[in-house]
DNA sequence: TCTTAATCGAGACGGTACGTCTAGTCTTCTG
DNA sequence: CAGAAGACTAGACGTACCGTCTCGATTAAGA
């Protein structure tokens, strides 16, 4: 594999680089992941393939970045739910997970995006980086306010919690090994409060 | 799609069944998966392409199936220690699957077909029937052991509490968002325990 | 360079290799020789581009036998005038060939035909095999009428004599180095003759 | 096709034009005239390739006046040799020309230069007036001479002589439809001297 | 025992997309 | 302010595979 070295991107066109990124989401969203070509990319956006080529090294990055100038778009509003009662508050924002999940336009371009980094190292790199990361301290932030507020225990560690609350989630959804119902939301969010919480 | 209708199976040749599960493990070693083609495959095992066409409905399955072909002839011996300590057991578990997720040999075709499983509904059916049941109820026998020796309290959700095991861990492995260390392994399994344990 | 080794040919589909063939020599027609592509040709054949590799090395090939198939198709006819009077009968010959050089249907796809010639030697050797050695051959025929006339020297080259008369009539034409006039083709018949006849 | 309009060239930068003519014969002799392209002319010149596409309209001009410039740097030496025998001057010449064509040093940018001129008419006038017409000429003045000499026949078409020469030459060079051989040269020439000779 | 019909290896077929290459134009920065 | 540097749109290149489709040559079943 060869490495991908992006030019000097100060004579870069910032006119073709959105359009390629708007019209990766289009693309997607009308005929799935999958059959997303770099040709079809470049001929919606008006672009040459090489113009692609010469800044993203595969596919899989093109997506990612489209995901996450989508996001950068709507920064700030990023917080969780803090109604003082972090049960209720866990609850209500693994069930909306769990919905969104299951919102199309939601599931195909995040399972695409899986579906990469599965096999690309760097790509999950980026992906964890960018995508992942900024969700997951979300997570944290209120899990530390809880924390705080004496409802879990002092020494709960907060990113073991994260990952239990949101791994067995992730497995069902992507691998279908289950369905995703509010039961198991609920279920799932006690157990792991009976682990970390103030009595533990 | 049109839906896979496999012919009567009364003349199939089971020496170009065996050849094509053989070199599609070959080639999955070698090459990766991303880079096993149909073609490949029936060139390696000296079979036309349509014998696979025929018979499989898709890569995946042809992959699926090869694993499974693997895994049916080494059955019998799949079962977890039981030491009469359930943590002691578990935390061994979790890092022997720790390991083999870590190998090279193991990882390749999982991840392999992980990929396929994500886009392909049928094949996640396949998928966890075959392959990931038999792990969880081999996982759920040993802890049923435990509930019934007083180790887990006494209405512990086992299905659950496997989910709890198993998913942050995959989840960290199949997107690389976090190393695989003995020490998360043990917390794991410790938190776990702290919400299903008798106490609780 | 590779070289081209064509599969066995027992299996090629007829149709597919005339419409290719046709559909090349109605490009030419169309858009000139230096603008048809090998992707315009399988495009009008309804044919896969691989399926135009397979059986020819390069383009020149495709357009090289494109222009076989169509002589051969009118084969037989094929034998220059004896009215018994060389002088006469190789002035017409000439005359008209200057003339077919230049109608623009017979003259680009020639002109195309020479330009790969000249860089592609494997190409030379088939395009003096097909199509210039059976028109060398008519005209050494009424040569050879003619030496047994007595209008020409008993030991008369007519290889070279045939040389001698489509050569300078072909450079003038080919690099467009002088008009082709019939005062041309007339002096040269003339000049050729003094050089062969009887006396000489 | 657009006009080439060549700007005002007061301002043109001679370092840049020559270092394009130089780098434009190297390639030519390094990779053969096919496979040069403008993108690398301009690379090996250190050159930007707006400066070739500003100065010449196309590929073949470019060629072209890189070998009049090397031409023109040896002009003056051209000049047949005239030992009083006609004959034996133009079997040497001819011998030596068709040694010529076979150094590929020579051979590769001639072809290549044909190529071109096959398909442009505009730049086939440039070469028969920048390269051909000097070429030609020493011809004629040594013609004249041999007809002053009383060795032609005094209304010889000395043009017409000298196509006869090069024609049959140039064609089995080009074409590669034969051999170039010493008894090719000579029959080639007393062929013509039998045409042309005083008796005639 | 002899059809006879499905399966087999083989590979040509019409296609799609790949990633690279070059053409010729346009833009930016530097000497 | 001309020129080097090089990014841009466009589109052909030749390759790799896809999934379908013949081709005989087995081969196993039922007549």
């Amino acid at each position: 594999m060869k490495a991908h070295k992006a030019p000097n991107s100060a004579r870069r066109n910032e006119q073709s680089r959105q359009a390629i990124l708007t019209a990766t989401r289009e693309l997607i969203a009308e005929v799935g992941y999958a059959k997303v070509t770099i040709e079809a990319i470049a001929s919606r956006a008006g672009v040459g393939k090489q113009t692609i080529y010469r800044w993203w090294p595969s596919k899989g990055f093109v997506v990612l970045e489209s995901f996450v100038a989508l996001i950068e778009t709507e920064e700030g509003a990023v917080e969780l739910p803090d109604t003082g009662d972090i049960e209720a508050d866990l609850k209500l924002v693994m069930r909306e997970t769990m919905e969104e999940f299951a919102t199309p336009a939601f599931e195909a371009p995040i399972r695409a995006l899986n579906t990469e980094i599965i096999n690309d190292p760097a790509l999950a790199e980026a992906y964890n980086e960018k995508l992942a990361a900024p969700t997951d301290e979300v997570m944290r932030a209120r899990l530390r306010s809880a924390r705080h507020a004496g409802q879990l225990s002092p020494d709960a560690d907060l990113d073991l919690m994260a990952e239990m609350l949101y791994g067995p989630l992730y497995q069902r959804w992507l691998l279908r090994s289950g369905p995703l119902t509010p039961e198991f939301a609920d279920g799932l969010v006690e157990a792991v409060l009976r682990a970390f919480g103030p009595r533990a």
